[in-house]
RNA sequence: GGGCCAGUAGCUCAGCCGGUUAGAGCGCAGUCCUGAUAAGACUGAGGUCCCAAGUUCGAGUCUUGGCUGGCCCA
């Protein structure tokens, strides 16, 4: 016998009794057990998830699409290793780490110990996993959960140190020294990919300062920059040899040489005006004219090339700091330079900018003045200038971006200070170099943890060399990339980046393989066992350690050709590459290659696109194409954003950022998780408390009312499902048809899950549920209701099979949903099945259902259930405008349709139709006059130009005639001839009106009248129904059970009097009365209505 | 500045291979139905399918150009 169903359930709570009983039984365990002796696998590869905070609404997203497919590809019987990954190694976790110490920098660290430190990070990182392995439980997530892996295991590093050896055999590691992004506040470069993250628009207080001219008398070249910490370590400047450059005086004498298109370009303008890249409060930028103009006007003296002005010499605006003065650069120091007694004062003179790498002119005319400064130490182009014109550098910051010796009086000072940008203004206008300093918006790097902005400096960092990019591109064209442009997008990406920065000087994270000797050679160092063969000193401290800081920095070792002793170089590595590793680490690579063939490449990896192309996409691609020199999986699936209900970003700080636990146990995650499901993965998806509760009102609880309604009659019924499962045979039509549908939607959604379309598959599903709820349950309502029960088997044959097909339909439905929403659909199958031999212990250990296509037989069925749906549409519209209740039947209802409609199941229609529009008598017609009159109008635009003037004649010749008449003529000859003019149905236009005593009403393929005369006879039967829906919700307002019987008690005119004798019969089988008495008074009714000006009260009580 | 995508009802979005009179949900207003329904049905929205040109018998759909917005990269 079934449990009964609560027709208003708390979902969360459901949810919460199923864990606890799928914990009990051991559910999951038998699912992921379900197909291990299967021949066919599905290979889904985890993108880990960071181990760093608890989870919020947006990692549910992507956790229902990894569960939805995974469990659709367990129903289909194929073997899955169900694994989750934890991203555990990088800053992020350093991050909140340093936050929970109160650390300001990373000195506070190894003040500190790195040892204390990286346990600290590994704890978080086990805490926050462990704590997203239960939320994910509660979502419903069924994986291995005993065999997650984590990014920080051994066989995660190791593994990377076998993919960084194979890249140096192959020759492509390198250390390159070049000026990078760098966070102070973090004491790290920061690579492309952070630096993306990062970028921000700023106002900067940008300058125009005076660079005096050599041997020339208060002659300037004026400059512009945004960072003008960058100018004590100016060397040179550049021009664009071919751009124009106009000699300027000014009223006091100075002049200033600036590119001649600058002077009155107005800087910004479009964003100015606009107001997009714009920050409010910041004035509208001034031309250089104006500038001039505001210092008593100017002259522009001549125009020169700037090919002239190349080798001029200047004094920089701070070459009295020492360091201008240390022959070679400073820190780090040019020996050919050094010899040649060049410091950064003789590199003062004017160079050619020349190209980029695209072919642009460095220098450009526009923003600025046309003569840039450049400063080999503090910009990553002027390094690369630098480097071509032989000049010195100049890097005046340390680790926290502060000024270091030599810099005199700035040494300890912050670049980024705002204080600092003040000393040097100040000292700029005190040596009367400073013309002009102004606000300006533009976009900077900045540090993604901290908002800090960043700063460039000169460092040795490692680098991996993409110049085998064709070859991952090869890989992504192997892809198949859900959505389609996803491949278009990686293509661009790899066209762009440069090469991979792989290092980071700091603590926790995959600690770099790569020894390096006093000669300047490095050796990278493949696997742990490598690492002991080679090991010279310390490997006993680090035996036992797992490969990170500092335990690994202790080992020494001796170089294999050289001899020498190295030690390890103390940079941490890329995150991605922990991530990117995934593809083999997890998959036995290095130690059995069997098992990695059997599940590498991969069917389907799955995460948000913003960010992957370039993150964990770019790094799974990359080592997969490395290693296995093919694409490391089939299938990628992508999906945007959570917003919040007003499409805005979710932020902590904004306060409008929902955690994952409050919203599953507010909401209920099925719910979350069909919303999830239905949407287009393409676009943002809005999350809130509105929107969930749409989903719930119209799929959840439509979907949960079916099953009440189907088991609490079935428990009445005393129904005892059928001992074998498979579709049942009925002989009602209605039966078959919801059969066919459901039979169809299985395959609708089977289909577009194969094309990883989940959201087509739930809106299949949805549209099922509307045609079972709407048509199918409201219309066969009655045959449950019928009397006679399964137990003393005075049972017809069709409420029978309207039990049996729904049975099916419902058992059916909870397994093709049950990917999407795994525990209504739990509830409801094991409810309905556990009494059964061939019933499983849990929705999930089923197979995905499988039927014949269907037959044409059914599609003609399905035609015409439609046709029913839409004429009694069409007939309730009709009876609403013309205001007639649907209790009060009418005569005659007459439908045209251009579908084509078989024969056999006209009469079915015609049955519906009369039933669900309350009408007598309903006809299917072929010609259009039989329901609508026609009117016939000239078509002005044609016969226009054809008659012209004769049209006033013909119309009116028309107006005179039958318009009906007129039309079959029409249609019999296609032609009439009206007033000598010849006509075709082109020519005219033709409109429908109601026939008298009707209502007429069309769509595209179909066209309704009703009649609308009522005689007697309906007016009586319309008084009774109206008196029986009076009863009927006076029982339920009085809290009667359905199947007490009541006694009647009235009082009325004759009218009514009249009326409820002659359908006494009738009503009392529908309000179960055993007697209906008129009293002769108004006693204490329980209700009184009026229905015709006659007024009518009703006492009712239970007999 | 370059690349990609989008622009359809008040809002969020469907609209397959070009095919009559372009749809859904929500919101709003009104009406109705209901002993599965804190549900549902119907009506009102008469949409310049961003604009223009082109291809075609026929364009929301294809092509080109423009406008606006979003994302990505400089």
């Amino acid at each position: 016998m079934f449990k009964k169903v609560d027709s208003n359930p708390n979902f969360p709570k459901l949810e919460n009794n199923l864990l606890a009983k799928w914990k009990k039984n051991n559910t999951i365990k038998k699912y992921t057990k379900k197909n291990s002796k299967s021949k066919e696998t599905f290979s889904f590869i985890d993108g880990p998830i960071t181990a760093n905070n608890p989870m919020g609404v947006h990692h549910a997203w992507g956790r229902t699409y990894k569960d939805l497919f995974q469990r659709f590809y367990t129903m289909l019987g194929r073997e899955q290793r169900y694994q989750n990954g934890f991203d555990c190694q990088g800053l992020w976790v350093e991050v909140e780490v340093e936050k929970s110490l109160g650390f300001k920098s990373k000195k506070d660290i190894q003040e500190f110990g790195v040892e204390k430190f990286v346990n600290l990070c590994k704890e978080r990182v086990n805490k926050y996993s462990a704590i997203q392995r239960d939320q994910s439980i509660r979502l419903g997530y069924w994986m291995n959960w005993d065999d997650s892996y984590y990014t920080m295991s051994d066989e995660n590093n190791y593994s990377i140190w076998g993919f960084l050896k194979k890249m140096n055999e192959n020759g492509k590691i390198y250390r390159g020294t070049d000026v990078v992004p760098w966070s102070g506040r973090s004491g790290t470069s920061y690579s492309q990919m952070e630096i993306i993250e990062g970028r921000k628009l700023v106002a900067h207080r940008s300058v125009f300062i005076k660079f005096k001219l050599k041997n020339k008398i208060n002659e300037y070249v004026l400059v512009w920059t945004t960072t003008p910490w960058t100018l004590t370590s100016n060397v040179s400047l550049l021009v664009n040899k071919n751009l124009n450059y106009a000699k300027c005086k000014l009223k006091n004498g100075d002049v200033f040489y600036v590119a001649e298109p600058n002077l009155k370009h107005q800087r910004l303008e479009k964003e100015f005006k606009e107001k997009k890249e714009w920050i409010e409060g910041v004035p509208k930028l001034k031309s250089l004219d104006q500038l001039f103009n505001e210092r008593g006007g100017y002259s522009v003296e001549k125009i020169i090339k700037g090919t002239e002005m190349i080798g001029w010499e200047y004094s920089g605006p701070f070459d009295e700091l020492d360091a201008a003065k240390i022959a070679g650069g400073y820190p780090f120091t040019n020996n050919d330079l050094e010899d040649q007694k060049i410091n950064a004062i003789k590199c003062h003179r004017i160079l050619d900018g020349g190209k980029d790498q695209e072919g642009n002119d460095i220098v450009n005319s526009g923003e600025g003045t046309g003569i840039v400064h450049t400063a080999p130490g503090c910009g990553d182009i002027d390094f690369k200038i630098g480097k071509q014109n032989n000049l010195v550098a100049l890097a005046p910051l340390d680790e926290e971006a502060n000024f270091i010796e030599n810099f005199n009086w700035l040494k300890g000072k912050n670049a980024t200070d705002s204080k600092t940008i003040d000393l040097i203004l100040e000292d700029l206008k005190d040596k009367e170099l400073l013309f002009y300093t102004e606000m300006y918006p533009h976009i900077y790097p900045h540090c993604w943890r901290s908002g800090d902005e960043l700063v460039f400096r000169l460092v040795d960092e490692w680098y991996i060399n993409m110049d085998w990019r064709e070859d991952i591109k090869k890989s992504v064209d192997q892809t198949n990339w859900i959505p389609a442009w996803g491949k278009q997008r990686e293509h661009q990406w790899l066209n762009n980046m440069g090469d991979w920065m792989i290092s980071k000087k700091r603590f926790w994270g995959l600690a770099l393989p790569i020894w390096e000797f006093e000669d300047g050679s490095f050796y990278i160092v493949g696997s742990k066992e490598e690492l002991k063969q080679l090991a010279c000193e310390g490997w006993e401290e680090f035996d036992g350690n797992s490969p990170h800081r500092p335990w690994v920095d202790k080992v020494k070792i001796k170089h294999p050709k050289s001899g020498l002793i190295g030690q390890r170089v103390l940079d941490v590595g890329n995150p991605w590459l922990d991530a990117g590793i995934v593809g083999f680490s997890t998959l036995n690579y290095n130690n059995d290659k069997d098992y990695w063939k059997k599940w590498f490449p991969a069917d389907l990896i799955s995460e948000s696109f913003p960010g992957q192309f370039r993150n964990w996409f770019y790094s799974y691609l990359t080592m997969g194409t490395a290693l296995a020199q093919e694409t490391p999986t089939k299938n990628i699936f992508s999906y945007a954003l959570v917003r919040d209900e007003s499409g805005e970003e979710m932020h902590k700080s904004q306060g409008n950022a929902i955690w994952f636990d409050d919203a599953a146990e507010d909401i209920g995650v099925d719910v979350i998780r069909w919303l999830y499901a239905r949407q287009n993965p393409e676009n943002n998806l809005r999350f809130g408390p509105e929107i969930t509760n749409e989903i719930r009102r119209q799929v959840i609880i439509p979907l949960w009312n079916i099953y009440s309604f189907f088991t609490n009659y079935a428990i009445l019924d005393k129904f005892t499902p059928p001992k074998n499962f498979s579709e049942p045979k009925s002989k009602n039509l209605m039966d078959q048809w919801i059969l066919t549908e459901v039979k169809e939607t299985t395959d609708d959604v089977k289909n577009h899950l194969t094309l990883y379309q989940p959201d087509k598959a739930t809106l299949a599903i949805e549209n099922f549920i509307n045609l079972l709820s709407n048509w199918y349950i409201r219309r066969n309502r009655r045959r449950f209701w019928k009397s006679g029960d399964f137990e003393s088997n005075q049972i017809d044959d069709d409420k029978f099979s309207a039990y049996e097909t729904l049975y099916f339909v419902l058992v059916t439905l909870s397994k093709i949903m049950s990917p999407m929403i795994p525990f209504i659909t739990e509830e409801i199958y094991t409810n309905l099945t556990k009494d059964t031999k061939w019933g499983k212990e849990s929705v999930h250990l089923e197979d995905f259902p499988f039927f014949k296509t269907k037959s044409l037989d059914e599609s003609e069925l399905q035609i015409a259930t439609r046709a029913a749906m839409k004429i009694s549409s069409l007939g309730r519209s009709a009876r609403s405008k013309t205001k007639i209740k649907v209790r009060q039947p009418i005569n005659n209802l007459h439908f045209k349709t251009k579908e084509t409609i078989t024969s056999k199941y006209i009469e079915m229609i015609l049955t519906q139709v009369s039933d669900e529009v309350n009408v007598k008598k309903v006809k299917h017609v072929n010609k259009s006059y039989q329901l609508s009159n026609i009117i016939i109008k000239p078509n002005n635009s044609i016969l226009g130009p054809r008659i012209g003037s004769k049209i006033g004649k013909l119309n009116n010749e028309i107006q005179s005639l039958n318009h009906n008449e007129l039309y079959k003529e029409l249609l019999i000859h296609n032609k009439i001839i009206i007033s000598d003019i010849e006509l075709t149905l082109e020519d005219v236009h033709i409109e429908h009106t109601s026939l008298d005593n009707s209502e007429f009403i069309e769509d595209n393929n179909f066209k309704v009248s009703i009649e609308t005369k009522l005689d007697n006879n309906l007016i009586e039967e319309g008084i009774s129904r109206e008196i029986i829906h009076n009863i009927q919700n006076l029982r339920k307002n009085s809290g009667f059970n359905i199947s007490d019987k009541i006694s009647m008690f009235y009082y009325g005119d004759e009218k009514i009097e009249k009326v409820i004798k002659k359908y006494q019969t009738h009503i009392s089988e529908e309000i179960l009365a055993t007697k209906i008495m008129k009293c002769e008074s108004n006693r204490g009714s329980n209700i009184k209505f009026k229905i015709n000006n006659s007024t009518i009260s009703i006492n009712i009580d239970l007999s």
